[in-house]
DNA sequence: AACCAGGAGAGAG
DNA sequence: CTCTCTCATGGT
């Protein structure tokens, strides 16, 4: 089976490489991973430029800063209160345990998932993007969009999420720069493509895509 | 003024 | 254990 690999390609043709997640360090990534819940990437870039403001991109500043400090930062990014109490909570203990995130690299991915998926604020999609953006390893990140574009192709039967990381990592080699730019891509596709009222006739995944073949047979 | 955003967590079955 | 329901806010 080489589904995930042909439709990977489509999208590369049309999107290119997204360079997604733009960040300077890990500690960025990491932060940024738990403002972008439920949330526009371009609220949690004020964010950002606002922490940055403060020194609190880090950890270690993350961990030593009061709460209130935090969220006042964060405001944009939406449920500030939440997000600065589990930002702050994650932080202190990497700083506690480890230092620095990076001291974490030499982990084994299954002891980086017994790590963050402990943590309050850290669940599946989190944690999976964490593992693929800040660690490296390879992941397929099955979101909302991910799910929905694939149940629209002509493979159903493998829209589960199980189903789609093992069928994804299989034909993508375990490319982490690949799995990178997929997921990237089908969150760009979802977003242009995939919501109200969409037009199809531009998707570059119309001929594939059963939801496009049915919108435009009359 | 609904509706969405690069979900998580608790509760039900 | 998986499926469902609820929650938490700013921006458009």
């Amino acid at each position: 089976m080489k589904d995930h690999f042909l439709l990977y390609n489509k999208l590369n043709e049309y999107f290119g490489d997204l360079h997604w997640w733009p960040a300077e360090t890990n500690d960025e990534i990491l932060i940024g991973s738990i403002l972008t819940q439920n949330t526009s990437w371009k609220n949690v870039e004020k964010a950002i430029l606002e922490l940055k403001k403060d020194n609190l991109l880090s950890l270690p500043g993350i961990a030593e800063a009061d709460v209130d400090a935090i969220s006042l930062r964060i405001r944009s990014a939406g449920f500030f209160r939440q997000k600065a109490s589990r930002i702050k909570s994650i932080a202190t203990r990497i700083v506690d345990q480890y230092g620095r995130i990076d001291a974490m690299q030499s982990l084994t991915t299954q002891d980086l998932v017994g790590f963050f998926g402990g943590l309050k604020g850290i669940g599946q999609e989190t944690l999976d993007s964490i593992l693929l953006y800040v660690f490296n390893r390879p992941v397929m990140i099955v979101d909302t969009y991910t799910r929905r574009i694939i149940s629209r192709i002509n493979y159903p039967e493998e829209a589960v999420d199980e189903k789609i990381m093992e069928n994804a990592l299989s034909d993508l080699r375990h490319s982490i720069s690949v799995l990178k730019n997929y997921h990237a891509c089908l969150v760009e596709l979802g977003k242009r493509f995939c919501r109200k009222s969409p037009d199809c006739t531009e998707c570059p995944l119309n001929s594939v895509c059963n939801y496009a073949i049915v919108l435009s047979s009359p």
